[in-house]
DNA sequence: TTTCGTGATGTAAGCGCTTTCATGCGATTG
DNA sequence: CAATCGCATGAAAGCGCTTACATCACGAAA
């Protein structure tokens, strides 16, 4: 039905070698024989068959990204950044997302590799060790994003440090009674680190939290879980593990006639677009969706090809916007 | 390095015919073979050779999707639900940005192609003949989204239809002096059919727009228009060509001291998730992008499973909630 | 002049799977 | 009881490409 390499090799009077040549390492070739052999392969409008070349050479040009999910901002621009840093007609994306249930992941990383991903970029580090083991065994090469650490190769950052900062600057403004709107931390490293690092924190201060809710993404989640924690009249602060939290709580704020910052300091993660959106503006943690999108098709690629490549730490940055401020004068005892 | 069919067939007793029954029809197999072919795939821990099968096949089970960008939640979240409506294990989604760049979505829809894809996801009808002529040819069934129209298979909308339900409300409310702050048209069918829709129906009542601004998708580029638009004294309505660009014009709104919905009514188009983080939350025109995404997903199996399926009009609808109000009465003439 | 070396090109052997067609066997039918 | 049919299975031919290896021509070195 399609043109195929002994069409070409014939047209162009070489043989297929030449023509794979012409395709794959075009300078193996004689400019005049490669003139010759484009010049067929455009006549014949051929164009190489992706399964027998996958088969033969061992390579498919895919690379795979499993994601929690895509209606996650945070994900969504890394994964578009990701794309973009891949080298154009090298590679290509196959994206899936598991809904931040760790069963799918693992189904949706083997159908992955099944589909003959050359390598894969996951989302932070939590997982079944089986998962890397066979991942290990089927030598696919991977890249951790949206963490750190030292087990695995990685492109991310520090959630720790991030909300460590956060909650620093929280205390500085002098609260103390502080409560935390965390996602969900059940295969979640993410949520857990942030939630624990503020919690840490706190201890070293000889505090703990007022409260701490615990509560899937979602704007509306977000609203609810605020609202139960304010039921605490003695809270002055609500740290939120992301910004859809954040402005869920906002919101619910606005509606429950709190003001923000004047009664209450609501704070954020990520600093995705919304972030700017709410009023007042959110104060939360910058993270470089982009820069890492970027670093970690970077990475991967080193590893695909060379087998080996530099994790990269990328730092995470207060941006001080409008919900934060001293805890009223009125709650102090 | 791997095991192969041969070698489950060898361990099972059988052939590599029956080995490739058992994965492919399992009911063409007898239990009790296909049980001990099963047996010696989990010993052997195989798993089949993509690019063989595909070769041998000619199918890949993968499909690609084509959109501008994952960073409008708009695609991002219909790309999600395309996702989930795919049968799971029979088929991955290669995911492709373009930046708005036709030049660019062509080579993204070539690549694709080239990579093996079984079907295609596409976003509106506006494109170079030559690519719909290409398609063909080479017979890859594709679904549009995110529009409508006889000339090709789509899950959509009509966008015409819903800008001009719109618009209809800002007229009923006493509106005349109305400006649009659009997306860029340029081979943008969903943008452009927005603004034309709108201002055919202002013709239509002997009006026209006092003002219109295009701009490239970005709460910033919005901000900067809507304060251009606003120069101009007479206006009390902007109606937007989306979301992010109403939220821009919101927040420009904000810091010019102007109050919405009192001094100037302001509306979107898409519903995503920050329409109703905004203050006041906006109104807007809802899109169903998570059932257009099932919807396309249905489709574009059945196109390349049986060659034929029914394109589906899905319905906009009008979410009336805080930035829309009748003209302020100090601007009557 | 002879001998190598070098680089371009050709030859042909797979890569691992699917699928068509043939085979054989037990059950059904007249 | 012979003829026929249905069904599970096997044999083997590719699918279209890459690549190791062989070959060949030509110029440099001896």
């Amino acid at each position: 039905m399609h043109a195929t390499v002994d069409d070409v090799a014939a047209l162009a009077g070489v043989s297929t070698a030449t023509v794979s040549r012409c395709l794959n390492a075009p300078d193996r070739v004689l400019p005049a024989t490669r003139k010759k052999v484009m010049e067929a392969i455009r006549t014949l409008n051929y164009s190489p068959n992706f399964g027998a070349r996958a088969l033969a050479s061992r390579r498919t040009g895919i690379i795979g990204a499993v994601v929690p999910t895509l209606e996650n901002a945070v994900f969504a621009h890394g994964i578009d950044a990701f794309e973009h840093a891949l080298p154009e007609g090298k590679f290509a994306l196959l994206v899936a997302s598991y809904g931040y249930d760790p069963q799918r992941e693992r189904e949706q990383i083997e159908a992955l590799v099944a589909r003959g991903a050359d390598g894969l970029l996951l989302v932070g580090f939590d997982r079944d060790p089986a998962i890397y083991e066979w991942l290990a065994i089927r030598k696919v090469p991977y890249v951790l994003a949206w963490a750190c650490g030292d087990a695995h190769p990685y492109a991310g950052f520090d959630n720790v440090a991030g909300i460590v900062a956060m909650v620093r600057l929280v205390l500085d403004l002098g609260h103390r009674n502080i409560s935390m709107l965390s996602g969900l931390t059940a295969g979640n490293d993410r949520a857990r680190n942030r939630l624990e690092g503020a919690r840490a924190l706190l201890a070293e201060k000889g505090l703990s939290f007022r409260g701490v809710a615990e509560v899937p993404y979602g704007l509306e989640n977000g609203a609810r879980a605020f609202a139960e924690l304010m039921a605490d009249r003695a809270v002055t602060a609500v740290v939120c593990g992301n910004d859809v939290l954040a402005a869920g709580a906002l919101r619910a704020a606005h509606r429950m006639g709190l003001r923000v910052p004047e009664d209450v300091t609501i704070t954020g993660f990520d600093d995705i677009d919304i972030a700017s959106i709410t009023f007042p503006e959110l104060t939360t943690v910058r993270v470089p969706h982009k820069r890492m999108g970027q670093e970690a098709a970077t990475l991967l690629q080193h590893l695909i090809d060379r087998k080996s490549g530099q994790s990269i730490l990328l730092p995470t940055k207060i941006v001080a916007r409008g919900t934060h401020a001293p805890p009223p004068s009125y709650k102090n005892v």
